[in-house]
DNA sequence: TAGGTTTACGACTGTGAGTCGAAAACCTCG
DNA sequence: CGAGGTTTTCGACTCACAGTCGTAAACCTA
């Protein structure tokens, strides 16, 4: 699970109480179920940790089967990416705490490739898809999402660039109302909502359109 | 398995002998061995069917969980996408045959829906990576690596814009050879190849660059 | 040798992303 | 109440690059 929380892109991650890596950071999930969906299963181990109805995104990372993990039993580990939106703040338990991903601890298993996997994946779909919805809060200004952009990707972003693109894709939308900037007075922002909450790719890639 | 045969994207089924979908065509296949790594196992099913190395290229595709497939078991599936470069033509057993993607028959399980997310996967990669290495063979003119661009991308591409495109990212370069067209004369074709056969992304989308 | 065919390549066009600066709309402080 | 500072908005400009087109090159066959 990944969210934007002070300017930095950040990770749920839990303090394992056993061996094997007793004490080391890990990735929230655990073993299926029989007649389980792989999905279900996520959701319900996620819930252990939080309320999983701020998880405003889900997909499917990548499948695992390397032998370096646990060494006592040969496993299929299905990694999945969630997105929770910024300013809401779960409740999570004692041992679980969110850790910028920039500066990960030592991590179980393969969880740091797994943890730079799913950044990677959000870098790339913030660009061609509308992803961004599961990033932000249901209403924000344009420099809000730009730090938002700026945080998850780690690089500059230009507000008018970011504003040309997602309005010409028709991915934002103005809400019609304006709110004042928090600190040292400006020009009050206009406010913008996600036309819509469900993943669409909006970029056909730059390369070998179809003619016409 | 995809291969661009004859003009036409085509995928290799077998026709199941054995209920559930007698006589249905299917994705090759099967279960996964204990103390074997996911892609030990699908190369290993594919085995029976072709020579293995003349997989240009494999990929994981998803992992599906559904209820509507073997109603008899829940099972956890790994659907892979592998290619085949143009002009090989593997061996296959008497149960098996070629299929264009554009007239599939009836499959199998979502055998069907598999297929179509595999050729919805190669055509995104041929635009931002260089996976083209995996259909086309060692050394080739540009007409025939448009011809295979067509087949696959199911539209026209220039040949012009498809070698400067190719050519400014270094995924091609020339052999100094040349080569007389097949049938009615004309300009001998000089022969590329791809400098690398391993994936490798070549379009930084096109979106939210970096500024510099 | 003339005409046909295919490839190669430069020049032009058009779209859209990145940059910049001025104007708008607010604040606070004197 | 006005001046100066701050933030947002938006148009205009630039530039990179994909798509198009026409001509020249290099071969074949009749």
């Amino acid at each position: 699970m990944l969210q934007v929380r002070g300017a930095r892109l950040q990770a749920l991650l839990w303090q394992r109480a056993r061996e094997p890596f007793l004490a080391a950071w890990s990735l929230p999930g655990g073993y299926l179920e029989p007649g389980e969906t792989l999905e279900e299963s996520i959701r319900r181990h996620l819930a252990v940790k939080v309320d999983v109805r701020e998880l405003a995104h889900l997909e499917q990372l990548e499948t695992l089967s390397e032998a370096h993990r646990n060494p006592l039993e040969w496993e299929i580990a299905n990694a999945y990416l969630g997105l929770v939106p910024a300013e809401v703040d779960p409740v999570v338990p004692e041992d679980t705490r969110w850790h910028p991903v920039s500066r990960l601890p030592e991590l179980a298993f393969d969880h740091r490739a797994i943890v730079l996997a799913g950044r990677d994946r959000l870098r790339a779909k913030l660009s061609y898809t509308n992803v961004g919805f599961a990033l932000a809060p249901p209403e924000f200004t344009l420099s809000e999402l730009r730090d938002l952009y700026v945080a998850a990707l780690g690089h500059e972003v230009s507000a008018t660039n970011l504003q040309r693109v997602l309005l010409r894709r028709g991915v934002l939308e103005p809400t019609g109302e304006r709110r004042a900037s928090g600190r040292a007075g400006g020009r009050p922002a206009e406010l913008y909502r996600f036309r819509s909450r469900r993943l669409t790719i909006t970029d056909q890639f730059a390369v070998l359109r179809p003619p016409g």
